[in-house]
DNA sequence: CGGGGGTTTGAGTCCGTTCAAAATACGTGG
DNA sequence: CCACGTATTTTGAACGGACTCAAACCCCCG
């Protein structure tokens, strides 16, 4: 069926030996073996907008290493609830925390822009996982700060507003998706639709289309399509600073 | 000063080859060397209720094995906002998630009841964590489970009311501290001040105390002090039916 | 040109918050 | 053991932010 025209399987010709990213993941603790296995043990796979690369309560055979792309990590309830858990951008890592909870995927992870994945097989990672305790250790700082950050969200979504918390995300968003400026403008392009910036601050589109209408009000930003216009910075920063 | 009289220093008496809790922790994974290791480099304290192990903001100089008692890890943004993350208990350890993201303590922990925990040294933690993969492996585990619940809390925070929310917690209270039963009546005897049944759900005290009194008129639960009587089981469940 | 999903707008409602005051529980010292 | 001061909890009233439901609109794609 659909599988063969869903994806595109890449040949195994780009190597983990160049790949850019690895020295600034976690697979920096690798050397010699445990690099050539990771290289053998590994499929890359082509992803477009929309594509999951895998489905919430799916078994997890590995992890994922996002080499070009951005990937949504979503978890939906048992009404159909669905927030967006997180973004993940070239060369991070995904589905690891699935794979040590070892009760399948607690989310689905969807390609928002065209990807590359690489798929790590579960039986290899666990073979360098074994006998490399400095691999493990990077993945423990990873879930880490990832447990922080929803920490930080439980937070947030509990005492501030989804207009403070809308001009929190557009900051953080900022930092990867901002094009470059003539003037003093900023400008993002985003690869979020509405639904998806309601999903991420855990409201509805409704609310984010109401709120979104009182910040270009403000002239605090400006909305066309997915791409936002911040005229001054410093008035979001002032949205947010008694909450910093 | 203070610190002679808040907390209460065991004799290095209490070993670990024989702590009841060890077979069922991370530590399982240690043997001879690594245990004894770990039977030298930690101190165990005695804390009353109320009293902090560790606050947050401070450096993280190691975790905590919890061997009595039941410690609340709390949270604090730059507003004020308190919320009580977690609660964990006799046989857990706190603070390792604090340890591998290495920028001190994100939250606070305090003793709830009286608690007696073990202090274990980060170098001597490192130091096992370096030869022994299957410890960080378990350490991994644990985090992973962390974030599965962390993210669950968003999702159910933005879901469901608080009514569906403190049944839901009222559900998993009872698992650890429901009393013995005469009758059907299930009565647990929690450590937890209306505040922090506040502080566990993300919201206020006054929401609590109508919540209660909602869930008292319609005869789910009835709650004198932090004792909990709750006639029938059934009423309860019914209550989420719809949510599980 | 006609779907169709996504987005926007409107009106009404509800849940939870806020602020304030009263009531209750708690700990401490006399 | 009781009285007192303090902290916590409860109750009330009013407000407000976000949700729901519904309709209109828009844009993209076929």
């Amino acid at each position: 069926m659909a599988k063969a025209d869903r994806v595109t399987r890449i040949p195994p010709n780009l190597s983990c030996f160049t790949c850019q990213s690895r020295e600034r993941s976690e697979w920096c603790a690798l050397r010699n073996d445990d690099l050539d296995l990771l290289n053998r043990s590994k499929i890359t796979v082509n992803y477009r907008p929309g594509q999951n690369v895998y489905g919430q309560g799916n078994p997890c055979s590995g992890i994922y290493c996002i080499e070009e792309g951005t990937i949504a990590i979503r978890r939906v309830d048992a009404q159909g609830n669905s927030i967006l858990i997180r973004l993940a951008h070239a060369g991070q890592t995904v589905g690891y925390r699935d794979f040590f909870g070892g009760e399948g995927h607690t989310g689905s992870a969807e390609a928002l822009s065209p990807a590359r994945v690489c798929h790590v097989d579960g039986q290899a990672l666990r073979q360098m996982l074994s006998h490399n305790p400095a691999l493990g250790l990077n993945f423990l700082t990873h879930l880490a700060e990832d447990l922080d950050n929803a920490e930080e969200s439980i937070l947030q979504n509990s005492a501030l507003s989804v207009r403070t918390r809308l001009v929190h995300l557009l900051l953080t968003l900022k930092d990867r998706f901002a094009d470059a400026t003539d003037d003093g403008t900023i400008v993002l392009s985003l690869p979020l639709a509405r639904q998806d910036l309601a999903a991420l601050l855990g409201t509805r589109p409704e609310t984010i289309a109401r709120t979104i209408h009182a910040l270009e009000t403000d002239s605090v930003a400006t909305f066309s399509g997915r791409t936002v216009r911040i005229p001054d910075l410093d008035m979001l920063l002032n949205e947010i600073e008694p909450y910093i």
